[in-house]
DNA sequence: CGCACTGATCGAACCGGTTCGACGATCATC
DNA sequence: GATGATCGTCGAACCGGTTCGATCAGTGCG
């Protein structure tokens, strides 16, 4: 391995300065500065991360936290998981991706041993464990999901609520008066997933104030209990004429399900959803929806964690954040 | 933070003598050892990764570079990943995820830097860029996917000849004689990626053996794509038969496509695939098909990366290893 | 009883960077 | 021509672990 050390002898000078040409904190001539850097080239120096860090208590390294439950749509997740790792690059930080089974003690074990300058965590619930241990580590965190107490954490996530009152309206102002919502499974409400209870009881509470009659009913995740229950739920309300669907593994099998009842969207049920325009396309869903924004979500992630990173708590006060949701119609409502 | 130093004084010991404690690298009496712990769970100490990277160089974390093209079906690589993550945690290795655009620029700077200890390569192209600066960084590396040179590599991958001869066999032994394959889309042939011809290959020569006619044609990973080609090529060879798709993209749009068509199976059409449980799983898909074993896959990758980990190359010649197909029968082909 | 050996511990050196304080040279200022 | 900045560079200390060699007490053996 080819040390400072080495660089240094090369060029003739000490190893200090050949830190100082690198980092650029204190001046160094053009001339010696070349010979640096002709050095560095010929003898291919790449600065030792363990030894940087500790040196600097710094590693260039974001944790990335998240866990793939059996009640949840695993290539949702996904989504999210590839912005951030392209935007944690492009601002220099790679990322340790963490699945752990036990996220408390794995965010602890990250953290103390200073693994990481901060961290990302996925799939927020609202009692969260990992909640403790991120305030005890003294690392900036950015959390995905909202919470119950958020004091002294940034989150991001999507305005769940207003999307629900958005769906509705859309469907009432079309003179809709009927509505089907497939939420969530339950264990994600136990899991204490707070979106999924945010867009329900938005719509809910939206409903009755315009007058509808809104069914919710819980989805599933899994085959074949997802085709099941989406039929057991179309049988049970004939008369509905529209649907909202805020479930990944729901909607991804609704368009056979529609097919094979020989239900015409949306000629005989408006259908909307929500989910992001890739999800869509790689499912071929054809439904008008929220779209969900897993790209910008994730980079407004990265970005948010890393000025923190830079600042050490410097850029304001901690703060939650929820993104405007946006309507694409893809023509499923009528 | 606390550091080795401060465990050292409250124990009333040095600090070689912690970390002999620790390791376990000299014997150390009893009644000290308890001293020593004590100490540490009281004040909470655990060792400084950059620290201990720096002085053994030895840093428990991998490297996984992994990529995701626009040609390929994301939620299938997913499969690979999870197990390999969980499999190092459980081996004491942490996974950096490595994404870049550039793979070969992104290994030698994580190579160099000493951010990790071994490498695992998902996707691997016929003459892939990456396999160069793998060899040159002197660490470990395995890969997933068969390259060109297999020289100096451990390689995993599953035995996709044969599972095309065991498909192509089943199919014969129930006395089809024409039968549709759809392979991977073009640009993965192109990309050298070479399973989709290895599988194409030996199904096309198997086919030949026992007098079968195959109509081999390029599938799609996109919509809209995927299912026009399909329809397309279902137009085309109205007399076939069977049918054996290996494309995930193409798997996951066909049930909505033979749906449409009024195609029955296997009463129309015996249909078969090469997908793992838990794809068919996710995406309902009812075929017998040749498990992919990803799960299998991660892990044995993981154990043979730590393996040559600790021995330092020691332990035995590197090889390739492909893994026997297995048929699972769902009952779609008749 | 003296010697070799083992077990438990310590101190110092080392891993490869960064950073602080000091120092000589250069240059403008009065 | 002395004074004080500024610039460019160096040496030493430091970050927090690990490991080598040495020391010392106790033990077994001839």
């Amino acid at each position: 391995m080819v040390t400072i050390g080495d660089v240094a002898r090369a060029a003739g000078v000490s190893r200090s300065t050949v830190s100082y040409a690198l980092s650029g904190k204190r001046s160094i001539s053009d001339e010696t500065r070349q010979r640096i850097q002709e050095a560095i080239t010929r003898l291919g120096f790449t600065p030792h991360a363990g030894a940087q860090a500790l040196a600097t208590a710094q590693t260039k390294v974001i944790g990335l936290m998240l866990r793939f439950h059996d009640d949840e749509f695993a290539p949702a997740m996904l989504q999210y998981v590839l912005p951030l790792s392209d935007t944690a690059r492009e601002m220099g930080y790679d990322v340790l991706m963490v699945t752990d089974a036990d996220g408390a003690e794995a965010l602890r074990r990250i953290t103390k041993s200073g693994k990481v300058d901060g961290l990302i965590l996925l799939d927020v619930a609202h009692n969260d464990p990992r909640l403790e241990p991120l305030r005890a580590a003294g690392k900036p965190g950015v959390l995905v999901g909202l919470p119950q107490d958020t004091d002294g954490l940034d989150i991001l996530d999507l305005d769940f609520a207003a999307a629900a009152r958005m769906l509705v309206d859309h469907l009432q102002g079309l003179g809709h008066r009927e509505i089907i919502l497939v939420t969530p499974p339950l264990e994600v409400f136990k899991r204490g997933i707070s979106y999924s209870w945010r867009f329900r009881d938005a719509a809910i509470e939206r409903a009755r104030e315009l007058g509808l009659v809104l069914h919710a009913h819980y989805g599933e995740s899994r085959q074949p209990a997802v085709g099941e229950t989406l039929n057991a739920v179309l049988d049970e309300h004939t008369s509905a004429t529209a649907m909202i669907v805020h479930n990944d593994g729901s909607v991804a099998a609704l368009p056979m399900v529609l097919h094979e009842r020989g239900v015409r969207v949306p000629e005989d049920l408006s259908v909307t959803s929500l989910y992001s325009q890739e999800f869509g396309r790689t499912f071929s869903l054809p439904y008008t929806a929220v779209e969900t924004s897993p790209r910008e979500l994730g980079r407004l992630a990265v970005r948010q964690l890393v000025d923190r990173i830079r600042d050490g708590d410097g850029p304001g006060p901690h703060r939650v954040r929820f993104l405007p949701p946006t309507l694409t119609d893809r023509g499923s409502t009528t």
